[in-house]
RNA sequence: GGGCGAAUGGCGGAACUGGUAGACGCGCACGACUCAAAAUCGUGUUUCGCAAGAAGUGAGAGUUCGAUUCUCUCUUCGCCCA
């Protein structure tokens, strides 16, 4: 018997695989078409476990879809634009485009090691002038729907760099490069109006049913409907101001207002622009980053105006309005009024300032005594102080109730919120999409004309240390036309523009007149099958949905608004983290065990502080190297391994010992198809054949089932149990038909997870390739003649009745009598009832 | 602080709509083969107990003939948002 030479045979398939196109896809009308697609990578050079086992999920799928007859689409790509091509090349002196094509290179060769079923003819790589051309494209065709406009914004600001920064460069308030103290700083920006479209962006989530309930949870949270009231508050000042719209979801607390605060970027704000105080107090205020988070735990602080706000609720009560740093101008209209005692926020506040705190909430009925005094009480409960809605539930019935009251007084109006914010596209980069927009003389922005696209980056050979580098391409940027001299933009898109659209151009990947084709979507999309990292739950996928619903926005065409139909998020790959006495990160390369101790390779004697075990990165050095496994065991076996040992949905350990054992489990298939193989050359009479038909039928329906419920782990235990069930039932007695056919059909069963494998037995066996195709069990086929029925005496099990299907209650109890094992529990004693669940189990009452 | 989810042997995890808890894998133990080791194969492996038996799915209660599964309270952990 030969061993398994999965080197061999690994490359033999994949090399059969790339020649004859097996998984080329073709639109064929006749056929149902399957888009299974995993979010492609960012090629930083390597491949790490974490797409190996989005990948594998995924071709897992494709296979099994191609297999029961779907025309499938199972296309890769790059996300070939962003920072880390950027920082590389500074650091080593390169060019972000020959660092990101070699490691693309170096990426797809790894991929193609793992055997997946890609169309690689309809690769893309989002770097490309061939990819962003459509993007400009469409860019501008948003711009002529209204869809992007600009205005000025906050950026993080890191003033030693120069540089703008994203908010996860920002550590504790300072740049994560410099370590510079990050400000606040406005910049003209592009935005996507995507706050548009939050009513529909919302009320898609309910028509996603195979998304995960958690991602829909996020998104609708993201989003954050809010149902609440615009309120115009009168003023008394001396300045030319109307009134303050606020907008509030808590009306009902008005009675308990003490304060206004405005953001200060408030149009009111032009009135103090040349106050020095209100300047140094701006200036204060742009200390705190962008995030709502750094927003949120900075101390609130206010500058106090000489405007006094009425209560529209109560036109005696006047209250001062302040500058605050916790409003912030892009929620609602920057302006909020404060009600100390039911918001924690406005509490604090009052106390630093001084401002009366008013109890309008009690949590109890008729409890006219409850006072707030050390917290704030944001609760439920009835409204107290409050003249006509005293009494009332809140916030329910009260909240209604004051709008009302509002609405009839023409104080304010009824108004739905979205605390979903217009997304800001302008990135200060040079590693980027160009933004297809020309500034003339006055710096008035218009389109780049679609003759011209795409705009390619300029080659540049030395990245600049600091600033944005095509700020710097002067050549590049002035551009004339018509004799007249305009200034490109050198703001780039952000990168997630660029996999807000991806899947549609696989589905025409080749096509150059227009980003996609319609024939091609239409036939194509939607994506069956999403498969990701959650971390992108909602900035990715909501982005995403979004550009469908620009896309469809006054367009006849193009009527797609939900990209993916069905969105499955897979785990991490964990492994053990380990640490010298130093605290330095030790890789699991470095690490031998002795006696279940973990020690330090170079000398064995420093043992080795084993941490716990967290997502593989390469901070922290507990990264296995996928290639480094493939070579060793085989892309099967990893394959196997990567889906055995937890729910693809949950993080998985990494095991050296499961890796090996996986690889092992190979060999020993391998041994068990060796004899397969001699037995179906002998004909049996036809003893046992039903026997392994029925056991052939139960592993395609657990595995079919599995399948369908990404429920992969349980698939390789089916494997597993079908090893140990023939390898120890192979030498009954069989027809040579019966044994060839169960045995092709298993074969084909276990090939999306073991292709190579799999194929190269089905090939040794001689299997006509026309009947390679997902088998279909039979119901009945999967049912055993004898069942198992559990027999408990008062509800304990006290023993098993191995009898026929279908017998009723009064002839298993005859048959249990007959059973000494378990009458001697009933003997003598009364029977006072009997449960009985046909087929399954009896109770006994005594 | 809010939302969502999870908790099962030494470990990762199974258990379909309430019906044999611990499938399958790892680890461990013992045995076979071997001069020996590795590899391989076989057997066993929730705990306590020699056994009969008893206990047992984070803790406590409840519903039920019967609860890992349903309800309530609590604890711990994870993720997301703040």
């Amino acid at each position: 018997m030969q061993r398994y030479n999965f080197k061999s045979v690994e490359d033999k398939w994949q090399k059969f695989w790339q020649d004859s196109k097996t998984f080329k896809a073709v639109i064929n009308k006749n056929k149902k078409k399957f888009y299974c697609l995993e979010m492609f990578p960012y090629p930083s050079g390597k491949i790490h476990m974490g797409h190996v086992r989005n990948y594998t999920i995924g071709d897992v799928l494709a296979r099994y879809k191609l297999l029961q007859g779907f025309n499938v689409l199972h296309p890769m790509g790059w996300d070939s634009f962003g920072m880390p091509a950027e920082n590389a090349a500074r650091e080593n002196n390169l060019d972000p485009k020959s660092w990101t094509e070699s490691n693309i290179e170096n990426m797809k060769t790894q991929l193609k090691k793992l055997g997946l079923s890609i169309d690689w003819d309809r690769e893309i790589s989002t770097c490309s002038p061939e990819y962003y051309k459509h993007q400009q494209e469409f860019f501008l065709e948003l711009f002529d729907k209204g869809l992007v406009y600009r205005k000025e914004q906050y950026v993080n600001w890191d003033p030693i760099d120069q540089t703008v920064l994203a908010n996860e460069q920002v550590i504790d308030g300072k740049g994560w490069r410099s370590g510079a103290v990050v400000e606040r700083k406005k910049l003209n920006q592009w935005f996507f109006n995507i706050k548009k479209f939050s009513k529909e962006l919302l009320d898609g989530l309910n028509k996603l049913d195979n998304w995960p309930n958690k991602v829909k949870i996020m998104q609708k949270n993201w989003i954050g409907k809010s149902f609440g009231c615009e309120i115009n508050f009168k003023v008394e000042t001396e300045k030319k101001i109307n009134q303050i719209t606020c907008f509030t979801t808590r009306p009902d607390t008005l009675f308990g207002m003490s304060f206004l605060a405005i953001s200060v970027d408030h149009p009111i704000s032009k009135f103090y622009q040349k106050n020095l105080e209100f300047q140094k107090f701006k200036k204060e205020c742009a200390k705190t980053g962008t995030t709502e988070e750094s927003i949120a735990n900075a101390e609130k602080i206010g500058f106090k105006t000489d405007i006094i706000a009425i209560n529209p609720f109560d036109k005696e009560k006047k209250v001062p309005v302040y500058f605050a740093n916790f409003v912030l101008m892009d929620y609602g209209h920057g302006a909020v009024f404060g009600c100390p005692a039911h918001d924690q926020r406005d509490f604090d506040f009052a106390k630093k300032y001084n401002l009366n705190i008013k109890t309008v909430v009690s949590p109890e009925i008729n409890d006219h005594k409850f006072e707030v005094k050390s917290q704030a009480y944001p609760g439920p409960g009835y409204i107290i102080n409050s003249s006509f809605l005293n009494g009332i539930k809140c916030p329910d019935e009260s909240v209604l109730k004051a709008i009302e009251f509002i609405e009839k007084e023409e104080i304010g109006n009824k108004k739905i919120n979205f605390r979903l914010k217009d997304w800001g596209v302008s990135r200060q980069r040079y590693w980027g999409c160009p933004i297809p927009i020309i500034y003339d003389n006055d710096k008035k922005p218009h389109k780049v004309p679609k003759e011209m696209l795409p705009v390619e980056l300029p080659k540049i050979d030395r990245l600049d240390p600091t600033g944005n580098s095509l700020d710097k391409a002067i050549k590049w940027k002035e551009v004339s036309i018509n004799n007249k001299k305009y200034l490109r933009e050198t703001d780039t898109l952000d990168t997630f523009v660029d996999s807000s659209w991806y899947f549609l151009r696989f589905c025409s990947a080749n096509k150059e007149d227009y980003g996609f084709n319609f024939d091609d979507i239409n036939y194509w999309m939607p994506v069956d099958q999403y498969i990701g990292g959650v971390e992108h739950a909602i900035l990715h996928l909501l982005y995403s949905r979004f550009f469908m619903q620009a896309l469809s926005y006054k367009s006849e065409k193009f009527t797609l608004t939900e990209p993916f139909q069905g969105l499955f998020t897979q785990g991490m790959v964990c492994h053990e983290t380990y640490k010298d006495d130093n605290d330095n990160w030790i890789s699991p390369e470095e690490v031998i065990t002795i006696n279940n101790e973990k020690f330090l390779k170079k000398d064995n004697t420093k043992k080795i502080n084993v941490g716990s075990s967290e997502s593989m990165s390469k901070s922290k050095k507990n990264t296995i190297d996928p290639q480094q496994m493939i070579e060793n065991y085989g892309a099967d076996a990893v394959r196997l391994f990567i889906l055995s040992d937890s729910p693809p949905e949950k993080d998985v350990q990494w095991s050296d010992e499961g890796m090996i054992s996986s690889h092992k489990f190979l060999q020993k298939l391998w041994n068990l198809n060796s004899k397969f193989l001699d037995e179906i050359e002998k004909d049996h009479p036809a003893d046992e054949d039903n026997k392994i038909t029925i056991e052939t039928n139960k592993f395609i329906k657990r595995v079919t089932n599995n399948l369908e419920n990404f429920s992969y782990n349980k698939i390789i235990a089916n494997i597993y149990q079908y090893y140990s069930f023939f390898s120890k039932e192979l030498d009954k007695k069989y027809t040579k038909k019966t044994l060839r056919s169960n045995y092709e059909k298993i074969l084909i069963t276990i090939s999306p997870v073991l292709p190579h494998f799999a194929n190269e037995c089905l090939e040794i066996a001689q299997t006509n390739k026309n009947k390679i195709t997902w088998p279909k069990y039979d119901e009945k086929l999967t049912i055993d003649d004898k069942i198992t029925l559990v027999v408990q005496i008062n509800g304990r099990k006290r023993g098993l009745l191995i009898c026929e299907r279908d017998l009723n209650q009064d002839e298993l109890f005859k048959k249990i009598l007959e059973q000494e094992s378990i009458y001697k529990y009933i003997k003598d004693k009364k029977i006072n009832n009997k449960i009985f669940i046909p087929n399954k189990l009896i109770n006994i009452l005594i």
